[in-house]
DNA sequence: ATTTTAATTAAACGATTGTTTAATTTTGTG
DNA sequence: CACAAAATTAAACAATCGTTTAATTAAAAT
């Protein structure tokens, strides 16, 4: 499905205020009001609110670029590489959109939409089998070890980017940079993240300290 | 604040329904369904929807036991072995309660409730003072690497047991588990996490491999 | 037993919910 | 321009929302 213009900027609109309000704390007519439109276009356009919302994953999860895929055969890099790779690409994504991220959250922990349950599902899904070849490659070539809790090792990264993100404002007073402009905290937290994560896989998949 | 027998059946059917349908997909009337009252009681007893959701706070981290604190000072115990009691206490204090801990990760997802944020930052202030307290004494004994980030570690930890938790259905699925028993399921869930969390901690803490 | 307090009820409150209708305006096409 | 299709509107829809009221029952106190 492709939206128009005028689609897309519902779906935008509806985006922001899912994330700040939650999607039943959310109503059509907060939506319209915020994107300057009549209360029916919502109906007209998307059949229901509901379906607004599945609109929104269609259009966020279904332009989620598969480079991740051809990257696996390159064989310029080292499986270490890979990893590497593979955990900046996910900090971007989650922080280039952090109100679908949070949206997402919130849909997953009242898993009542089987729609979304299923989109989510599926990136990771896609995720993990990526990351497993990505695994028994290293492990064919003796860098990782043997017994490796991939879904565990996906789990720490989506938690701890996750969890980041929506505890920022409390990760910026601990380290008391309040003064600092947005963007350059979020510069430095999306360093922090990649480094520490990092570290983390390193000592998951190989041997050495 | 102390409640009575009768409120907490309340307060503890509503924290039900809140991790099923999220606080604004519940409706004061599916709380009083469900808890066998009249709709009426709820204002009675809470003052409000939102009240009651404040008492469920109160009642959960308010019971808290800070036996955390009187084990830092535990001399009979090594820094490496004290972490990983505060592991395990983490994990055992989430999957416990999983319903409060669906509802809390919903509530700071939108957090429109300030009294809620506050309750939910005290608990991170309270482990993130605790766990620097315990590292900074592991790095005296020269066991722990001089620079750590603490509230990194500590989002990793919270992070990896809320995501497996949220996702549990698939880590099942993704590990053939289907067919055993929940209650057994959870317990293999649990003893995985502990183990996986505790490599992580290691590498980050120590220097050693 | 009588009075006071607390608990519980059904009903109603106005406000808001998502959605639909029917009329109107805008746009595109021949 | 004329006509058809699409877009947009205000208004109304029934349903549900959280909360309050006033009446009634149950419990406690005198």
């Amino acid at each position: 499905m492709d939206f128009t213009e005028k689609q897309i900027q519902i779906i935008e609109t509806a985006e922001q205020l899912f994330a700040d309000k939650g999607f039943d704390g959310t109503s059509v007519r907060d939506i319209a009001d915020e994107a300057g439109i009549n209360v029916a276009m919502i109906s007209y356009y998307f059949g229901s609110k509901e379906k607004l919302l599945e609109a929104l994953f269609e259009l966020r999860v279904g332009s989620v670029k598969i480079r991740v895929e051809s990257l696996i055969k390159d064989d310029s890099l080292t499986p270490i590489e890979k990893v590497n790779m593979l955990i900046d690409e996910h900090i971007e994504r989650v922080m280039q959109k952090p109100c679908f991220h949070k949206i997402m959250v919130g849909a997953l922990v009242t898993n009542k939409n089987p729609f979304i349950l299923k989109a989510a599902n599926n990136v990771k899904i896609r995720n993990a089998e990526v990351v497993s070849e990505l695994i028994k490659d290293g492990q064919k070539k003796g860098i990782f070890k043997k017994k490796i809790d991939v879904v565990m090792m996906i789990n720490t990264m989506v938690g701890t980017v996750s969890q980041t993100i929506m505890s920022q404002e409390y990760y910026r007073e601990f380290n008391s940079q309040q003064n600092i402009p947005d963007a350059e905290f979020m510069a430095v937290l999306k360093r922090r993240l990649s480094i520490h994560i990092k570290i983390l896989f390193k000592a998951i998949l190989t041997n050495e300290a």
